[in-house]
RNA sequence: GCCCGGGUGGCGGAAUCGGUAUACGCAUCGGACUUAAAAUCCGUGACCUGUAAGGGUGUGUGGGUUCGAGUCCCACCCCGGGCACCA
C-alpha cells in the first residue's frame, strides 16, 4: 500500500487510508499460532448505549492499543479483541416507549459504536468481534448457567424486589429514585417474588484467598475482601426461658464477651418474633416491626443515630452463667447478616452501648479497661474480668486466649461452636425483563419430574430446584444442551405481565409447552401433546439473566467466538488463557469483577480453563472530568464528543493528548487548550519528515551521522519509551518522545534510520502519521511489523558527567567532569568553583559526602 | 465513623532507589520572520529581598529522622473514592 499524497498533515485524508489498509491487510488478526509468546490485553467491553461513545471510552481502549502494538512489535502473538455487553435497561425502556424491537435498537447503537471505535484506530481483531445478544453467544451464557445449576449452585428463593403497584412491574434500584418509581413517580414497595439465586457464597473463602494470586491495585483488592466480608467467631446457643420457645442462635466474634452479655435483640424479620413477643407486647412490637418495614433502607441508615427497639415480653437463658436476660427487637439488627439475631454486650460494643443506655439495661464490664480510658464501650484488648462460673473461667486472658477458651468450652459443652461469616450475599441472578438470556429451564410437577429423573438421572444435576406456589409444588428441569440456545420470543408488548413476571409471561405459544425432557422439543399447548414417554406439560421460566451474565465471561469467547461445539476449545484455552491485562474502570471494581471470578472458578473446577483467576494484572484508568473540573454529564453541557475531536484534530491527536493529559490511574479534567499542544507535536513530527513541496525532507540522509550526544539521547529514550509503556506511562513516554524530536530539530542533518527509530517508538501511540511516514520514508507497510528499536546501552555511556555541588546540603553549583574524577580533584574543582568556592573559604572541610556521578555535598 | 487514594508554579503534570524541585505541555510576556495575519522559530517563566552580583524562603500545616526530605516517620487540615448499626 502507497503512502497518501497529502503536502501537509492531513489527518483527514491520512488516517481513513491507513485503517482502510489496516482493515483489507487483517493485520490485527491474531492467528492461533501455538508456537509464538502470546499476550492477550483486554477492555471492558462497553455497553452499546445509544449516545454513542463516551470520551471515557477511548482513554481506556487507546492504553490499551498501545500496549497491543508495543508488544506486537517486540514479538509477542497478541490477542486484542472487542464486542459488545449488549443486553441491558434502556434498550428495553427504548423497546417499551417505541414498540420496536430491542434487538433493532441495539444493533443500530453497535454499528455507532463500531464505527465510532474504528475512527480511532484501534488495533482490534475484527473478526473476534462478540455481541452478547446474538443467540450463538448467549447459547454458552446458557450453557455455563446450566454447569452452575447442575452442580447445585443454582437455587430459587423468595426474595425482596422493588415493586410498584400502580405500574404493576419490577422496578430495578436505579428505576427507583427518592422511594418513587423513576417513571411517573408511583410510590414503590419490597415485596417478595421467585428468583433465581447462584451460591457465590459457597466460594467465599477462595474468592478472598486467591486475591493473593492476582496483580491488581490494592484498593480494589480491599473493596473485595470489605464485600466478601469473612469474620470469625462462634455461633452460640441461647435456651429460652420458656422451654417451648426452643432457642435462639447468634453469631458473635466476641464469644470471649458472654458474660457480659445483659440481653439479645433480634431482627424486625427475624422469624421467632411471633414465637417471642408475649401478649402484652404485640401491639407494641406490632407497631414497631410496620414502621421498621415501611423503612427505605435509606431512611434506615439515616435514623441510625438514634437508636430504637421494643422488648417481646421474654427472656434467653446466657449458656455461660444462667443469667436471665431480656430479648428485644430492634432494627439496629438485620435479618440479612449473621443469624438475624444478636447477643447484646454493652460493655465491649459502642451499639450495644448506645442501645443500653436508652433502655436502661445492665451493663458488666468483662474486658478490664486501660486506667486511662474514659470512653464508654471498650473495645481495646485487655484481660478478662466477671467471667468465671462453674468449671468455666477466662478472667486474666486477653482477647485472643479467652476466645479460644470459650470456644473450647462451648463446642465441649454443645452450647455453640467455631464460626466464619460472610457478609457476602447470594447472587440474586434473575430479573422480570424481556431483554436479557432465558433463563433455560422449564418447570413441571412432581410426577413429570420423577419420571425425567429415572430416564435422566445425574443429567438433572446434583440437587433438586423447586418451589411451591397455590399449594402445587415446581420442579426446574434443565434443558439438554442439544435444545440451547433457548431464543427469545417475540412478544406483542415488552411491558411486563402485571403480575410481577417479565413480558415472556404474555408469550403463551413460548410459554406454556410440551416439552420433551430428553431433546429439549418443545411444542405449544395449543397443539396436540405429542407422542412419546418423554412428553411433558411444561411452563417455561420467565425470568431472565441480570446484564452481569454476558460479561462474566466474554474475555473467554473471544479465544474461540465461532466454535459452535464448545464455549471455548480446550487447546484455545490453555494457549491464550486469560487475559495478561486487563484494563477499566474503577466502577466495576467489586461486583462485575468478583463474578467473573466465581464463573471462572467454576469453569476451572470442572476443568474448562486452566487458570484459577481471570485477570492477572488489572488496572483502572481514571475519570475525565470536563473543563470545568467537575463529572461529564449531558445536563452540565460539559461533555466532549470523541467524533468532534477526531474531525478537528484526527484520531492521532486524540489518543495522544488522551495519554498525555496525566497518569492513566488519575482522575483529570480535560482542557481543550492542552489538545492544541499534542497536535503541534504531531505537525512538527510531519514536518521533520516532510518539506512543503510533500517531498521528504532533504535534511534526511542514510548518510548523516548523529552527534554523541544526540545518539545518547536516542538510546535512552528508546529505553525510557519502553519502560514507560510496559508499565502504563504513557504521559511521560511522550514527553520523551517531545524531548527527542525537539533535540532532532536542531540538528543540521538527521540520519534516516534516527527517525525511522522515532516513528517505530511513536507509532503505538499515533499509528496513522507514523504509517504514513514510515512509507514516505521508503519502508513497506506496516510500520506494525518493523519491530522495536534496538536499544544499545554502550550508546548511552558518557564519559563526563555533571556534577553538583553542595555545601552543608545546600546547591551552590555545579561543574561537568570527568566520570573517572577522584574526590581530590572535585575537593579542588569547587574550591575553584566561582560560585562555590566563596561558600568554603577560610573554613575546613569536615566531612565529604559524594554520591558517584552525581553530587558532592561539603560539610564545613 | 471505618478503609483506600491524593494535595507540587497561573493550569495539566514530572521528579521511577532519599541526591540540582517544577522535566514535558498549556497559558503569559518579549523578540525574530511577514506588507499583514496565521503558522513557525528564539527567549521568558515560584516567592521575598536587592540597582546588581547575590542572599533568603519554598512541594497542604506542624514536628521528627538524615550530610541531604516532594520522597521516610509522627500528628493534624483539606479534597476525591468506597463501605457503613455486619454483631
Amino acid at each position: 500500500m502507497k503512502a497518501t499524497n497529502s503536502k501537509d498533515y492531513d489527518f483527514l485524508t491520512i488516517e481513513p487510508h491507513w485503517q482502510t489498509f489496516w482493515e483489507q491487510d487483517k493485520t490485527f488478526r491474531a492467528p492461533d499460532d501455538f508456537r509464538r509468546p502470546k499476550f492477550y490485553v483486554l477492555d471492558m467491553f462497553p455497553y452499546p448505549s445509544g449516545s454513542g461513545l463516551h470520551i471515557g471510552h477511548p482513554e481506556g481502549y487507546t492504553a490499551t492499543d498501545i500496549l497491543a502494538r508495543y508488544k506486537r512489535a517486540r514479538g509477542f502473538n497478541v490477542l486484542h479483541p472487542i464486542g459488545w455487553d449488549a443486553f441491558g435497561l434502556p434498550a428495553e425502556q427504548h423497546a417499551v416507549k417505541t414498540g420496536t424491537h430491542p434487538a433493532s435498537n441495539t444493533q443500530n447503537n453497535i454499528a455507532n459504536f463500531r464505527r465510532q471505535i474504528k475512527a480511532l484506530g484501534f488495533s482490534y481483531d475484527w473478526d473476534r468481534e462478540i455481541d452478547t445478544t446474538d443467540p450463538k453467544y448467549y447459547r454458552w451464557t446458557q450453557w455455563i448457567f446450566l454447569q452452575l445449576f447442575k452442580q447445585g449452585l443454582a437455587y430459587v428463593d423468595e426474595r425482596p424486589v422493588w415493586w410498584c403497584p400502580e405500574l404493576k412491574a419490577v422496578l430495578a434500584n436505579e428505576e427507583v429514585v427518592d422511594g418513587k418509581s423513576e417513571i411517573g413517580g408511583h410510590p414503590v414497595e419490597r415485596r417478595n417474588l421467585r428468583q433465581w439465586v447462584l451460591r457465590i457464597t459457597a466460594y467465599a473463602e477462595r474468592l478472598l484467598a486467591d486475591l493473593k494470586d492476582v496483580d491488581w491495585p490494592d484498593s480494589t483488592k480491599r473493596m473485595q475482601e470489605a464485600w466478601i466480608g469473612r469474620s470469625e467467631g462462634a455461633e452460640v446457643a441461647f435456651k429460652l426461658a420458656e422451654p417451648a420457645q426452643g432457642e435462639l442462635k447468634v453469631f458473635t466474634t466476641r464469644p470471649d464477651t458472654l458474660f457480659g452479655c445483659t440481653y439479645m435483640v433480634i431482627a424486625p424479620e427475624h422469624p421467632m418474633v411471633a414465637t417471642l413477643t408475649v401478649p402484652g407486647q404485640q401491639a407494641a412490637v406490632a407497631v414497631y416491626q410496620r414502621q421498621a418495614a415501611a423503612k427505605s433502607d435509606l431512611e434506615r441508615t439515616d435514623l441510625a443515630k438514634n437508636k430504637s427497639g421494643v422488648f417481646t415480653g421474654s427472656y434467653a437463658i446466657n449458656p455461660v452463667n444462667g443469667a436471665r436476660v431480656p430479648v428485644w427487637i430492634a432494627d439496629y439488627v438485620v435479618m440479612g447478616y449473621g443469624t438475624g439475631a444478636i447477643m447484646a454486650v454493652p460493655a465491649q460494643d459502642q451499639r450495644d452501648w448506645d442501645f443500653a443506655k436508652i433502655y436502661a439495661l445492665p451493663i458488666v464490664r468483662t474486658v478490664q479497661p486501660t486506667a486511662d480510658f474514659a470512653g464508654e464501650a471498650f473495645v481495646e484488648d485487655g484481660p478478662a474480668i466477671n467471667s468465671a462460673h462453674g468449671d468455666l473461667n477466662l478472667n486474666g486472658l486477653r482477647i485472643e486466649a479467652a476466645k479460644a477458651a470459650i470456644i473450647a468450652w462451648l463446642e465441649r459443652t454443645g452450647r455453640g461452636v467455631r464460626k466464619v461469616n460472610f457478609k457476602l450475599r447470594d447472587w440474586l441472578f434473575s430479573r422480570q425483563r424481556y431483554w436479557g438470556e432465558p433463563v433455560p429451564v422449564v418447570w413441571v410437577n412432581a410426577e413429570d419430574y420423577a419420571r425425567a429423573k429415572a430416564k435422566l438421572g445425574a443429567a438433572l444435576g446434583k440437587n433438586e430446584v423447586s418451589y411451591a406456589a397455590n399449594g402445587v409444588t415446581h420442579y426446574a428441569l434443565p434443558l439438554p444442551d442439544t435444545a440451547l440456545p433457548l431464543t427469545l420470543p417475540e412478544v406483542k408488548s415488552y411491558l411486563p405481565s402485571g403480575a410481577g413476571e417479565s413480558p415472556l409471561a404474555n408469550a403463551t405459544e413460548w410459554l406454556d409447552v410440551w416439552y420433551d425432557f430428553e431433546t429439549g422439543a418443545a411444542v405449544a399447548t395449543t397443539e396436540p401433546r405429542p407422542a412419546g414417554e418423554s412428553w411433558v406439560h411444561g411452563r417455561r421460566e420467565t425470568n431472565t439473566m441480570p446484564q452481569w451474565a454476558g460479561s462474566c465471561w466474554y474475555y473467554l469467547r473471544y479465544l474461540d467466538p465461532q466454535n459452535s461445539e464448545r464455549f471455548v476449545a480446550p487447546e484455545l484455552a490453555k494457549y491464550w488463557s486469560s487475559p495478561d491485562l486487563y484494563v477499566g474502570g474503577a466502577e466495576h471494581a467489586v461486583l462485575h469483577l468478583l463474578y467473573a471470578r466465581f464463573w471462572h472458578k467454576v469453569l476451572f473446577d470442572l476443568g474448562h480453563v486452566p487458570d484459577h483467576e481471570p485477570f492477572r494484572r488489572l488496572f483502572h484508568q481514571g475519570i475525565i472530568l470536563g473543563e470545568d473540573g467537575v463529572k461529564m454529564s449531558k445536563t452540565r453541557g460539559n461533555v466532549v464528543n470523541p467524533d468532534h475531536v477526531v474531525a478537528g484534530y484526527g484520531a492521532d491527536t486524540l489518543r495522544l493528548y488522551l495519554m498525555f493529559l496525566g497518569p492513566l490511574e488519575a482522575m483529570k479534567p480535560w482542557n481543550p487548550k492542552g489538545i492544541e499542544g499534542v497536535h503541534r507535536f504531531l505537525r512538527k513530527v510531519w514536518r521533520e519528515c516532510i518539506d512543503q513541496d510533500g517531498a521528504v525532507h532533504a535534511r534526511i540522509s542514510a548518510d548523516a551521522t548523529l552527534p554523541p550526544d544526540a545518539e545518547k539521547l536516542l538510546h535512552e529514550s528508546i529505553k525510557k519509551v519502553g519502560e514507560d509503556f510496559e508499565a502504563l506511562r504513557f504521559n511521560t513516554a511522550i514527553s520523551t518522545l517531545m524531548i527527542l524530536l525537539n533535540a532532532l530539530q536542531k540538528l543540521p542533518a538527521i540520519p534516516r534510520s534516527t527517525l525511522l527509530d522515532f516513528l517505530r517508538m511513536l507509532a503505538p501511540l499515533a499509528p496513522h502519521l507514523a504509517e504514513e511516514l514510515w512509507v514516505r520514508l521508503g519502508e513497506r507497510p506496516s510500520i506494525m511489523a518493523a519491530g522495536w528499536p534496538v536499544f544499545d546501552a554502550t550508546k548511552t555511556i558518557a564519559d563526563t558527567v555533571t556534577m553538583v555541588f553542595q555545601v552543608n546540603g545546600k546547591y551552590r553549583g555545579d561543574a561537568v567532569v570527568p566520570v573517572a574524577v577522584t574526590e581530590a580533584e572535585l575537593l579542588q574543582l569547587a574550591k575553584d568553583h566561582p560560585k562555590v568556592g566563596p561558600h568554603l573559604a577560610g573554613k575546613p572541610v569536615k566531612r565529604a559526602i559524594w554520591v558517584k556521578g552525581k553530587l558532592i555535598n561539603l560539610l564545613v
